[in-house]
DNA sequence: CGGAAGGTTTTGATCAGTCTAACTTTCTGA
DNA sequence: TCAGAAAGTTAGACTGATCAAAACCTTCCG
């Protein structure tokens, strides 16, 4: 009887999933360090792993509810709405990810999937109630800022370890969220948001060569160097 | 890339959402205290809130994976293959319930819903760490079984509360998940699981009243005294 | 035993999200 | 400057899930 005529439960954030994850790619597109004004179709299309069509058909739809401004054949960019729906889902996201670590016992690497799912259901009551049990948190588990409920967010650094000299002592800030194996392999490391780290020296090829704490030194490639952020 | 061409996220399950509350749906119909073999058409559409064609055609696409025995005009019932793909979703429904409750704080009420969506997009490996997190609980929140990870599930009484005689003491098995403003009238009433309980009268127009310890009386309608299951 | 009643299925439509193929716009470099 | 390449959009089709309306079985009763 329910006059719900889409076939799927209602969005606790009021807006389909699908639609939830092109916000959330524009977000990163457009506020990441690549900082363009607008991210293009085929840029999306990248990020989510859908054909330029796909996208070009929902950024009309977005636009249609005011979420995005998209100038045909230029992109789209998120509107103060689109951004405010953006970090609400970013927002669950992190919570999520960071409770799976702290409170489930999940491997960094493995959580990145899971809270792709349940970011799209969670309740605002059970945002909260995460929120809450983490202790109001305000990093996740790779060091992302995480938004606060009004859609808050700190200005953050884009310098990379791949940009740092050798000789300097730098201090993790985030790591990207990324293909699980290079995270595990990270995290085993000790390459995690708040480790302080020695860039000893640059290999021929560009691999950097570090040392942390006591550990024995380990050398990680450019690929790597430029998902890890550093403080400052 | 991906060849998925659905559109949606692959499923932990293997089993697209809506194909899975059917499944639920015909598993309560058929083991529940109304036993029928068979569920009909117009029952899983009233259990489901959808219209009969929907659930003509779902039966359809159900029978032709060997998830459900049905016969046009009779109704359909579960294969072993389609209960005990029954049994996880059921398994991942009261795993989700009882962790909102005991490690989130939430109301016994209100998990239902959060349950409803959360238990199609747990993968194995979280569903197995939240099981592990409550102790490898056996029952959900309102007494009913979890089933293990094998799907199975211990036999259960059908006496209700209704049925109890005048001056009897009677023991809470559980409490079936229904309408959020009566569970939670009757948590406050102390009537929950476990709960040790003494039918004291049957009040005219069918009321029962009820002492548990040392509270003040409680009166309960037919309505709620269906819906609370006694051991044994 | 022949209908009416009521449940069931079929038919045709819609919406969300996606794809491929074909066409259009914009950019770029000779 | 303009032709080809790259990027973008439109058109048409498909799957999943649903609904309303119409056609169809079953059953049961007079």
């Amino acid at each position: 009887m329910p006059p719900s005529h889409t076939g799927r439960q209602p969005q606790p954030g009021g807006l389909l999933p699908a639609l939830q994850d092109y916000l959330k790619a524009i977000h990163r597109l457009t506020e990441g360090s690549g900082r363009q004004d607008r991210a293009s179709t085929k840029a999306i299309a990248a990020e989510l792993g859908v054909t330029a069509p796909s996208v070009s058909a929902m950024l009309d739809r977005m636009a249609s509810q005011r979420l995005v401004d998209y100038v045909h054949y230029a992109g789209a960019s998120l509107t103060p709405r689109g951004r405010r729906a953006a970090l609400r889902v970013i927002r669950r996201h992190r919570l999520v990810e960071l409770f799976l670590v702290r409170q489930l016992g999940l491997g960094w690497e493995e959580v990145h999937d899971e809270a792709e799912r349940l970011e799209h259901v969670i309740s605002d009551r059970l945002e909260a109630a995460i929120d809450a049990a983490l202790g109001f948190p305000d990093r996740d588990p790779h060091g992302d800022a995480i938004p606060d409920a009004e859609g808050r967010l700190p200005a953050r650094s884009f310098r990379t370890l791949w940009n740092a000299a050798p000789g300097a002592q730098v201090r993790i800030d985030r790591v990207r969220d990324m293909d699980p194996e290079l995270l595990r392999h990270l995290g085993q490391a000790g390459i995690v948001p708040g480790a302080v780290v020695s860039v000893v020296s640059r290999e021929s090829g560009g691999a950097i060569r570090l040392k942390i704490g006591r550990r024995r030194p380990s050398v990680i490639g450019r690929e790597a160097a430029e998902q890890v952020y550093l403080d400052g």
